[in-house]
DNA sequence: GTAAGACATATTG
DNA sequence: CAATATGTCTTAC
């Protein structure tokens, strides 16, 4: 499986919404400037592993619930899934996956918080938020999985 | 072993 | 109070 691409038309989608939020919230304290944000992104559509587990996020208009899921969920490593119950559990709310679920929703920033590498306990993929939707965030775990 | 349904459960607006 | 991008358990194939 080489030339596994994602659709391009929620490949903007996201490029958009991550642009937008970024810079009207300014949700990434990250020293980075817009163009190599992008760039970055656009690394990460091409096949690289960009990781983006150290960035500092401004996530002061977010509950304290929410800030903790969104780091947990942050550090999650490339090319790993990890469940709902797991990111719960790790940010201390055992039983508030559910609520996890209702956050992942949330998520203003795709990519930097990899909402799509949380997945159900079941094996099952869970939902999703966008163009394709729940056929997306198969493609995108294929997409950072693939072994070569 | 699998599939569908009820119920529990936490957080948010 | 109602709405979830869940999890677990029970029941019936």
């Amino acid at each position: 499986m080489r030339n596994l691409a994602l659709p391009e038309g929620s490949k903007e989608d996201i490029l958009f919404r991550i642009k937008n939020e970024s810079k009207s919230n300014a949700l990434i304290k990250e020293d980075i400037g817009q163009e190599d944000l992008i760039l970055k992104i656009k690394e990460y559509f091409r096949g690289k592993k960009i990781d983006f587990s150290d960035w500092r996020l401004n996530l002061e208009k977010y509950t304290i619930f929410q800030r903790k899921i969104m780091q947990v969920v942050q550090k999650i490593p490339y090319g790993e899934t990890k469940s709902y119950k797991w990111v719960a559990q790790t940010s201390g709310y055992p039983r508030a996956y559910r609520a996890v679920g209702n956050t992942m929703r949330n998520n203003p920033l795709p990519l930097v918080i990899p909402c799509h590498r949380v997945i159900k306990s079941d094996g099952g993929l869970g939902g999703f938020s966008g163009k394709e939707g729940i056929a997306y965030k198969k493609k995108m775990i294929d997409f950072e999985s693939r072994k070569k």
